[in-house]
DNA sequence: AATGAATGAGTTTTCATTCAT
DNA sequence: CATGAATGAAAACTCATTCAT
């Protein structure tokens, strides 16, 4: 009677086997916490996500046993996108617009998500994060290796100053508030300081 | 017969005429507070500040009769210090110069001080923003004309992109916690975008 | 799997279908709530009502999310009680006696119930009460409807007067404090003043 | 140096001998305590007092060492008040009169004066009640004699319950809040029931 | 004697977490 | 498994009362 579904995950770890709704409780508890974080931040009431999800509140916690691990699971989902994101970005063309791509886009998401903005910090930090906060560095990685060998990237810059320049513009965002205009003049700043001096002369 | 002291402020706004205890007692609050804050964000419950300021709740909230209230009054103390410190920089010698110290060690500050971090992100805020809060950005302001003027600052940056900047590597400092050599690089790129490309190379 | 009660209500608005256990405590709280405000007033505190009712005070507050609503509930409460006691004396043989027994029965009440001259004293005024307080202001009008009819009742009296006076003795007697005689005393004077001046010469 | 001053009371019974300002600051407490309560209710803060009689907090406090006897006092002085008022309606002229007129002036007061009912409340308890309370009962208590040997009122009613009416008027009177024509309506009721058969018929 | 700052117990309210249904 | 009611430990805030100035 228990229609078993084999777990393509992909939005945290938990979860070996299991029951079709089950799964689907499990996602949609995902996507309210992600909405709701978004908007209120990590002190939004978990009984609001249980609502916005359409569950009680009790299966919230099945799930998820702590608030704390609600909230990294929401990350590791996010995580998971932004990878996506990055390593499509990375097969594409032009190596050299690909990074710089990926920073705008990401800055512009963490505009009106605080939840990307938390998870960037995360990244930030080398200790204990989970595998796919892992994944996402590493998609960076690539990307920025790339635009180095194309030539649009100092090449003495490393991964750990870009993401924590990545989070701090992010945040910065988060708290200027959606102002385009001086968010674009902001990431210049950083664009000419991360492209090789030849390349600005 | 109660002994009036003429208060110094430099501490936030209220506080006309003081009985000495009081005063005291103020300070003592806003220090705890400050280092409190610091440590745990704004969620810091007002007892713990009471505890470790030595005095009793109610003298907290006789003070600061709201938890913002006393919030905003550490955010203004911060701000008046931040800002005496700006001047004083501008005041010295090398104007080329004074403006990335001055962006150097307040980043520094950040990453022992939420609290500083907080400030800086209402300073980025046009809005409603305090007098000591103002009185900071102009500081900055003066402190950025005169890195202009000296060549040392691209001309065709403003004073908001520049707070965002600050804002975003303060918070990025917060979040990967102390790594001096971490901070450093950072603070390169973002001065190597800073400065006019002339300068580079 | 829930076994749902249809709720007969009868003790204030919400409550559409609630756990058996649910409607049980809420019984217990408008139970409790009503002894110790009846006893100790309105300022008396939310805490001695949970424990009274013997649940956690975070129950108290799922049922009644303000202290000012566990009031209105309870007021509501008393309200269709005395609403339904009113009909059933209306029912009843005499239209010339049911009226003053009404009167009477509701002055005895007062006598220990607080809440029921905070009641009355809503019924008093016309202004947004709630719809079993209408309820029972009604019950009144057609009781002393009959009543007047019966000549039992001068023909010039209004409603209003008769709640202001029913107000004002229920009141009197909650400060006399439980002297039956007294009582009685006084309410022969209000009587008296009720009744057509023929039927006194 | 102490100038002190004999003590004419009229306010509550301490003060035996008092300097000068003190008498002036109890003074200035009580009337500030009689408005404050008139309006608030026994509820209102002991500091709004304070501040509204210009006096600090302390002043209050050594002038009536609890709230409770700051209310005592205040009750007594409104007795006093009140006592004279009535006293000086019984020396009038048409003994017919004085005792409605009272009762109807009283009731107006009330009607404004939340002190005045909870004073009569007081007033309609036999026990304990301090001097100038007493010192009203009596007065009341002559002019009812004096309406009942002119005729104006029945001889088998006595104090007690006119008193009770009285309360319980005026409080409904509070509740009902200043209709005028409704209070006219309630005591005419009220009124016939208190004169004699033959002189309504 | 006056002042007003300090105190801390008490009150309302929220929310993560548990558990009976 | 799902549900949502129950729980109770905080947390913010109030206020009568005390006490140093």
């Amino acid at each position: 009677m228990d229609q078993r579904v084999p777990e393509q995950d992909a939005s945290g770890e938990p979860a070996r086997t299991m029951r079709a709704d089950a799964q689907r409780n499990r996602t949609r508890i995902l996507e309210a916490a992600e909405t709701v974080f978004a908007a209120k931040g990590p002190s939004a009431s978990t009984e609001e996500i249980a609502q916005k999800a359409g569950v009680g509140i009790g299966t919230v916690f099945r799930h998820f046993p702590t608030k704390e691990s609600l909230l990294k699971a929401i990350m590791n989902a996010v995580a998971v996108r932004l990878a996506e994101e990055t390593r499509a970005l990375a097969a594409q063309g032009d190596p050299a617009t690909a990074f710089f791509t990926f920073f705008t886009r990401t800055v512009e998401q963490a505009a009106e998500q605080k939840t990307v903005v938390d998870l960037l910090a995360q990244a930030g930090i080398p200790v204990t994060v989970a595998k796919p906060v892992l994944a996402l560095r590493e998609a960076v990685e690539v990307l920025v290796g790339k635009a180095q060998q194309a030539g649009a990237v100092r090449s003495d810059v490393r991964v750990p100053e870009i993401m924590a320049l990545l989070i701090g513009v992010c945040q910065a965002s988060l708290h200027t508030r959606l102002e385009p205009d001086l968010r674009a003049r902001t990431l210049a700043i950083v664009f000419a300081g991360l492209r090789p001096a030849a390349a600005t002369g």
